[in-house]
DNA sequence: AATCCGGGGGT
DNA sequence: ACCCCAGGATT
């Protein structure tokens, strides 16, 4: 453990990097809470290069806490699509909301209170404060834990929650207690350009020199990579309807899902999001979702309708590998269907979807261009 | 404390 | 094609 004048440098050495060599980043140009907060959710378990163009076009329709809290939750996402964890979204403007009822407006300086607001648990809490109001919060994120873990040689699963308190009690010591939120950054700048998982940029470390696991020479092999779960595979089968104009239909998305989320769960498959109508088959793809149709629009006469095979979609949710048989079924005029809205399949991006759904009106459209109208 | 939850990008 | 990455909510 780091101590009296050590700690006192090794505090300098990586607060004089940060400040030397932090990247330009949109929102390291400001100090509102809110654009603060918002890069901070956008950037869970999404990479900086992919957050920025979102986060630009998200604070361009909502500037401000009020906006977002006052917009349907069907806008929001919209511009979140793409981005993934779609109930970051979700969470973000119902924080919003929370924020402009209870707390006039004002994002809460008080870590028990950001911790109340949904979406916001320890990490973003202590990001937002310190970086916002300077409060004395240190952060604990996976940059930060490898930082942490191959300076202090730490071995083991650091997800394990005694072995992550550690490392956030061995945070809080590191805190330089004068500029809380530039220490932070600069904790999990060091972890994202240059204590990176693989081949670590060591000669270019500013505090190489306090570094154990660099010492040992294991530096590379830390923090021990958890064991993966399994991949399970589903497969399921959509169909993309166009019509003469080449418009198609969307189901909404999903609201409840009452049984226990299996595998094959549609609604978390197609992340609660609109979707073409879709289900999750074993056998004959194209018979069980004529059998789903049949079903989903009682009374319409489907029995002509051809499903013309176009393409596999491959897509991952987590732990799942979806392959995505999509069916192309040309009609004169669309089905009726409760709910559903038309869409341009050309662009169909006025409605919040997944990217699955992004991929298989890409790959039916491709079908369709190839395929002459029938009827 | 343990388990569950949900996707995108780099190589 | 294959591999890598984590933070919050729930129980």
């Amino acid at each position: 453990m780091l101590n009296g004048s050590e700690l006192g440098t090794f505090r300098k050495q990586l607060l004089g990097w940060f400040r030397q060599f932090q990247r330009d980043l949109p929102w390291r140009r400001t100090k509102d809470p809110y654009r603060i907060w918002l890069s901070e959710i956008m950037l869970q378990q999404t990479r900086v290069s992919a957050a920025i163009p979102y986060y630009q076009r998200f604070l361009r329709s909502f500037p401000d806490v009020h906006t977002l809290a006052a917009a349907p939750q069907e806008e929001v996402l919209r511009l979140w699509s793409g981005l993934g964890y779609y109930g970051r979204a979700r969470n973000l403007q119902k924080a919003a909301q929370e924020i402009v009822a209870k707390h006039g407006g004002e994002f809460p300086t008080c870590l028990n209170d950001a911790l109340a607001l949904p979406g916001i648990g320890n990490y973003t809490a202590a990001a937002i404060l310190s970086i916002a109001f300077g409060a004395k919060h240190a952060v604990l994120d996976g940059n930060a834990a490898r930082v942490l873990a191959r300076l202090g040689a730490i071995r083991g699963d650091i997800r394990e929650s005694q072995r992550w308190q550690e490392l956030q009690k061995t945070a809080d010591h590191l805190l330089q207690p004068k500029s809380p939120g530039d220490w932070n950054q600069a904790m999990m700048e060091l972890g994202a350009t240059l204590c990176i998982p693989k081949s670590p940029l060591c000669p270019l470390c500013p505090v190489a020199q306090f570094c154990q696991g660099r010492r040992l020479g294991i530096a590379e092999s830390l923090p021990e990579k958890r064991k993966k779960r399994a991949t399970v595979e589903v497969t399921l089968a959509a169909a993309v309807f166009a019509d003469g104009k080449g418009q198609t239909l969307l189901l909404p998305p999903p609201k409840k899902t009452k049984e226990r989320a299996s595998a094959d769960h549609v609604p978390t498959l197609v992340s609660k999001m609109w979707h073409f109508p879709t289900l999750s088959v074993s056998g004959k793809p194209s018979g069980k979702l004529s059998a789903f149709l049949r079903k989903l629009m009682p009374g319409v006469q489907s029995r002509n309708w051809q499903l013309v095979p176009a393409g596999k979609v491959r897509h991952a949710v987590t732990y799942r590998a979806i392959i995505l048989l999509s069916f192309l079924i040309q009609v004169k005029k669309l089905p009726r269907i409760t709910g559903a809205k038309q869409v341009p399949l050309g662009d169909i991006s006025g409605l919040p979807i997944s990217n699955l759904t992004r991929k298989v009106a890409h790959a039916a459209l491709a079908a369709a261009a190839s395929a002459p109208a029938k009827q």
